[in-house]
DNA sequence: TATGAATGAGCGTTCATTCAT
DNA sequence: TATGAATGAACGCTCATTCAT
C-alpha cells in the first residue's frame, strides 16, 4: 500500500525533473523558471515545493544527475597513464561544469558539502569523483610520496582553478585544459630534477 | 571649476563608502542594502548609481580595500622559510575572505579577472598577491623545478580549496589552515622520491 | 521641487485607488485582487506595496472613504427627534457595512482602533461617528442621566449587534433596523420605571 | 457491529480533539494547523475531514467546549445583585474570549447563529448564556421596564463592545471590565433621575 | 473509514536598477 | 550630478481542502 503511493510520488517527481530537463535543454539552467516547470509538468506550484525544498534543490538534482552521467562515463575508462590522459578523461565533465557561469557557481557552492552530513546530489558526485581519481592515482606511475587521497584533492583544486580562470580570461577552449595540464604536470609527476 | 566638481564628487563617493563600511561592520556584507547605504550617506538612490556601476562595484571596492590592507601587512613580512610560516602569513587574509560565504563567493568571482582587461579592486589584489608569493618562492628553499609563478598559482588554488572546504566541514578554525599546510607541504616541498 | 514629486506619488496612489474602486463596484470587496488592481492601474506590483503596506491597508482606505461619504450625508441631517429618525439616519451606513460579510469583518476589526495611536481611515470614521451621534444626543429629548458620549457608545454597540445578527438570522432587510430600533428604544428613552 | 464502528469513530475524533487541545495549549488557537493535529493524532489528513467538515468546525468544537466550561461555573453562582457582581461573574468568560484576537473573531462569527437552524457548539453556548443572564435579570432589582430577554441581548452587545475595545486600547486588564461595568450601570439600573 | 499526495490561487516580498525631472 | 518614485520578474510560501486508491 505504501509502495503504491510512493510510486505516484516518484512519478510526479520524475515529471517535474523531466519537464525541467526539457526546459534546461532549451534555454539553459539560469533561465529555468519554477513557474514554467510546473506548467510543463502539469502539476500545481505547491506540488513543486512538496518535492523540492526550493529551486536550488531542483538545480542540485538536475546538475548532480548530469555530473553522475559523466562520472559513469569516466568510470569505464582505464586508469590514465599520464597527465594528458587524465585531463582528457576529466575534460567533458569540466566542460559541462563551465557550460554556464551559473552552473559553475552552483557546483562550487556544493563542492565541499561532501564532508557534511546533509549530502545533496552534487556533493555526492564529489565523493565519487574523489574515489575515482584516488583509485587512478593509487596504482599508477604518478607521484607516490603523498597519499592518493591528497593527490585527488589537489586535482580537484587545480580543476576548480582552471575552470574559474576559464570565465575570466579570453574564452578559448584550449586554455582551460591546457592550464590544467600544466598544473597537474607539476602536481602529479614524480620529481624529475 | 573642474576641480571643485571633482572634489564634491569624491566627497560624495567617500560618504557612500564610509556609510557602507559602517553598515558592513554592523551587519556584515551580505546584509548590505543600497537603500540603507544612501540613507546613511544622505544622498538619493540615483546618486549611488552615478558613482558605482552597480552594487557589486561597491562590494568590489569595499572588499578590495580590505584585502589591500592585509597585503600591506603581508608585504612587511620576511619571506617565509617553510610552509608553516607561509600559511601563517596568509592566514589573516584567508580568515577575512571566509568571514562570510557571501564574501568568499564575491572574491572567487573576481579571482580570475586579473587576466582580463577590466581589472577591479579585488582583481588587482590578486595580482599583488601573486607577485608577493612569487617573490617569496623565487629565492627560497622551496621547490624549484617549476616556475615561481606556477607555484604561486598553485598556492592560490590550494588556498581556495581550503577556504571552500571551510564552509562545509565542521567549522573548527584549525581545519582551514591545517588543511592548507598539508596541501602546501606536498605542493611546495622538493620532492623526495 | 518636493511638491512636484509628491504630486506624482499622489497621482499614482489615486490611480491605484480608482482602479480598486472600479473593480469593487464590479465584483465586490472580497473578490478584489492585488494583481488586478495593479493591472488596471497600469503600475507594477512593487509600486502597490510602496503605497500600501498590504492589501488590508487598501481595504481600509477604500472602505474608510465610503464610510466617510455616508457620514458627510449624515452630518447634513438635522438631529433626530426620536429613535425612528435616528435609525433612519444611520440605516444607509449600516446597509453599506453589511453589504458583504467580508466588509463587516474588516470594519469590526478596525472599529476599536480609534483609541490607539495608529489610526487608519476606518478607525477615524468611528471617531467622527461618535462625535456626530454624541452631538445629536447632547441636546435632545433622549435620556440624559448618562453622558452623550456613553450613549453614543451604546448606539455603536447595539448597531454592531444588529448588524452581526443580520448575517445569521433570516436575512430580511427589516430585521436589522427593527432590531436596532428596539434596542435603542430601551437604551435611549428616558426610563419610565 | 455498528457499535464497534461508532466506538472507533469516536475514539479517532477524541484523539483529534485531544491532539488539538494539546497544540492549542502550547501555541494558541491561531497557530493551530490541521497538519500538526493529524500528525499528533497519528491519523491521515483525509481522516480529519471525515470527522470535521472543515477546520472551523474543529475550532467551534474546541472553543465551544471551553465556553461551556465557563458557563458551568457561572451557573453555580447565585444571581448577582448588582452590576459589579454581574461583571465579576462574566469576567472569566470574557477573558477567555479575548485571549486571542483570533478567538474573539471566531466567537463573534458564531454569535448570532443561535437564531439559525444549524446550531454549532459556540452558538449553543450563546443560547445558554442568554438563558442564564435572562434568568438572573428576571427576578432581580435590575431594570424591569423591558423584557429580560432584551436586557440580556444588551448585556451581550455591551460585552462585545467592551471586548472589541480591549484589543485596540491600551491593553490594561482593568479597562475591559471597567468599561463593561460602566455600560451595564447605564443599561441595567432603574432610572435614578 | 482511512490514506496522503496533490491542489491552487494569490499574497507578500525582494531590491537592484532605471528614468524623467 | 542629484533626485526618488517607479519598475518588474520571480520566488517562496501558505495551507485548508479534495480525491483517487
Amino acid at each position: 500500500m505504501k509502495r503504491a503511493v510512493q510510486k505516484r510520488t516518484l512519478e510526479t517527481r520524475a515529471r517535474l525533473v523531466a519537464a525541467a530537463e526539457t526546459l534546461v535543454a532549451d534555454k539553459g539552467y539560469e533561465a529555468l523558471r519554477v513557474e514554467e516547470v510546473v506548467l510543463k509538468a502539469g502539476v500545481a506550484k505547491g506540488t513543486f515545493f512538496a518535492h523540492f525544498r526550493d529551486k536550488e534543490a531542483l538545480m542540485d538534482q538536475l546538475i548532480g544527475a548530469r555530473i553522475d552521467g559523466f562520472l559513469d562515463e569516466i568510470e569505464t575508462l582505464p586508469p590514465p597513464r599520464d597527465v594528458a590522459a587524465l585531463v582528457a578523461a576529466i575534460e567533458p565533465l569540466m566542460r559541462f561544469m563551465t557550460c554556464e557561469r551559473y552552473v559553475f557557481d552552483i557546483v562550487l557552492r556544493h563542492s565541499g558539502a561532501a564532508l557534511t552530513e546533509e549530502i545533496g546530489p552534487i556533493a555526492s558526485t564529489f565523493g565519487r569523483y574523489d574515489q575515482v581519481v584516488s583509485g587512478w592515482l593509487a596504482g599508477s606511475s604518478f607521484r607516490r610520496d603523498v597519499s592518493p587521497g591528497l593527490l585527488a584533492e589537489g586535482v580537484q583544486a587545480f580543476s576548480v582553478q582552471a575552470m574559474a580562470l576559464h570565465f575570466c580570461a579570453l574564452h578559448s577552449d584550449r586554455n582551460m585544459t591546457h592550464r590544467l595540464a600544466e598544473y597537474l604536470e607539476a602536481w602529479l609527476m614524480p620529481k624529475t630534477t
